[in-house]
DNA sequence: CGAGACATGTGAACACTGTCAACATTCGTG
DNA sequence: CACGAATGTTGACAGTGTTCACATGTCTCG
C-alpha cells in the first residue's frame, strides 16, 4: 500500500479518463494539461511522457468522444425489437440511429462538440468505429430491404448524415434563433431525410 | 502628422478587424489579445477599454463571421438574373442560397468555424441578419410562387438548414471518412433537399 | 544474481497568456 | 479655461504549454 510509487502505472489511460470527465462537465476549450497532472496526482511534465502536445491529448480525447457517439448509435439501433417485416424494420432502425445522434448531441453537447472540435493533429490508432459507418450500414440495409430504392444508394448517406449532423449542431449551437424546441424538430428533419431518400 | 498619438481613435475597430484577420488565416483558436494589441501598435490592458474579456472580442468577431456568411448568400441570391417564371426562378434563388453557404465554408473554413464558435458571452447589438433569415426568406417565396406546398412552409426551414448546415460541418471538419469531394455532394445534398420540402 | 538500458516521473526554468489596479494623457463640454 | 470622462500605459500577478537536466524505478541479458 505504497503512497505514492514514484511510477504511476496507467498515466496515459488516467489523463485521458480525467480528460473526459472534464469536456463532459466543462468542455473540451478548458482542457488543462497542468489541471490534469494535479487532478491525477503527478507532475506537468509526465504529461509529456505519453502526450507529445496538448493538442495530441485534444485530438485522444475528441477520438474518445467520437466513438461514445457511435456506441450510443449502436445502442439505439440494436434497442430496436427484432419484429414484424424486415423492411419496416429497417427503416425503425435507422430512424432510431438518426434520433440518437440528435439526442446524444443535446444530451451531450460538450462531448458532442469535442467530437467534432478542429485538431491539426492526426492520430495514428485512428480505427474509428465511427458513426458515419453506422449510418452507412443502416442505409445499406434499407437498399437490401427495399425500403430505399437503389438508385438513392450513393447519394443517401451524405443526405442523411448532413440532415442529422446539421440539426445536432444547430440545437447546440448557442447563436440561434431563439426558441427551438428539440424534440419537434427531430421528427421533422427525420421525416425530410425519409423523403429526401425515397 | 504625430508619430503615435496616445489615443488611438478607432480602436475597438482595428482590433476586430485584425482579430478578423487572424481568423482568416489562422483560426479562432489563435486568437490573442496581446497579439492584437501589438499588431495595431497599442499596450495590451488598452483592449480592456473596448472589450471587457477575451471572450468577448471572440463573440464580436464570431458575429462579423456569421455577417459576413450572410453577406455571401445575399450576394449569390441576388446574383441570380431577374428572368424567366417566378417558381423557377424562386427555386433557381433557394439553391443558389443553398450552395453558397456550402461554398462558403469550404473556401473560408475557419472563418465558417469562427461564426458557429461555441461562445458563452451574449452580445448586446446582436442584430444578426442571420443567414437563418435569408433562408426563411427564400423558403417563404418558394411558397408564395407554388414551388413548395404550404404543407411543407413550417418543416421547410429547419429541414433545408439542417441538410446545408450539416454538409458545410462535415466538408469542414478535419475528422471525416477520406476522400469526400465537395463539388459532387453539394448537388447531391441540394437535390435531397429539394425532394424533403417538396 | 547483478548491471546496465530503458521507460517513466520530478524540478526548475522560459516565454507566453489573460487580467487587473494605479497612473498618464487627451477629448469634450460646462 | 477647467474639470470630468474616455482612452491609453506601466507594471504586476497567476496561470499556461513546453523543455531540459536529473531522479527513480523496471526489465532484460550476460
Amino acid at each position: 500500500m505504497a503512497e505514492k510509487p514514484y511510477h504511476h502505472g496507467a498515466l496515459e489511460l488516467a489523463l485521458s479518463s480525467a480528460a473526459l470527465e472534464v469536456v463532459r462537465t466543462s468542455g473540451i476549450a478548458d482542457l488543462s494539461l497542468r489541471d490534469l497532472a494535479r487532478e491525477v496526482g503527478v507532475s506537468p511534465s509526465a504529461t509529456y511522457r505519453h502526450f507529445p502536445s496538448r493538442d495530441h491529448l485534444v485530438a485522444r480525447v475528441s477520438q474518445l468522444a467520437r466513438e461514445s457517439l457511435a456506441g450510443a448509435l449502436l445502442g439505439a439501433r440494436d434497442a430496436v425489437p427484432a419484429t414484424g417485416a424486415l423492411k419496416r424494420r429497417s427503416v425503425v432502425q435507422f430512424r432510431e440511429i438518426g434520433r440518437a445522434y440528435v439526442t446524444f448531441a443535446v444530451e451531450h453537447p460538450t462531448v458532442f462538440d469535442a467530437a467534432f472540435t478542429p485538431c491539426h493533429i492526426r492520430l495514428e490508432r485512428d480505427d474509428d468505429p465511427s458513426a458515419w459507418l453506422v449510418l452507412v450500414e443502416a442505409i445499406d440495409h434499407m437498399v437490401v430491404t427495399g425500403a430505399v430504392p437503389a438508385v438513392r444508394r450513393k447519394d443517401a448517406p451524405i443526405i442523411a448524415w448532413s440532415g442529422v449532423h446539421g440539426l445536432a449542431q444547430i440545437l447546440t449551437a448557442s447563436v440561434w434563433p431563439s426558441g427551438i424546441d428539440a424534440t419537434g424538430e427531430i421528427d421533422a428533419v427525420l421525416d425530410g431525410i425519409s423523403r429526401a431518400i425515397s
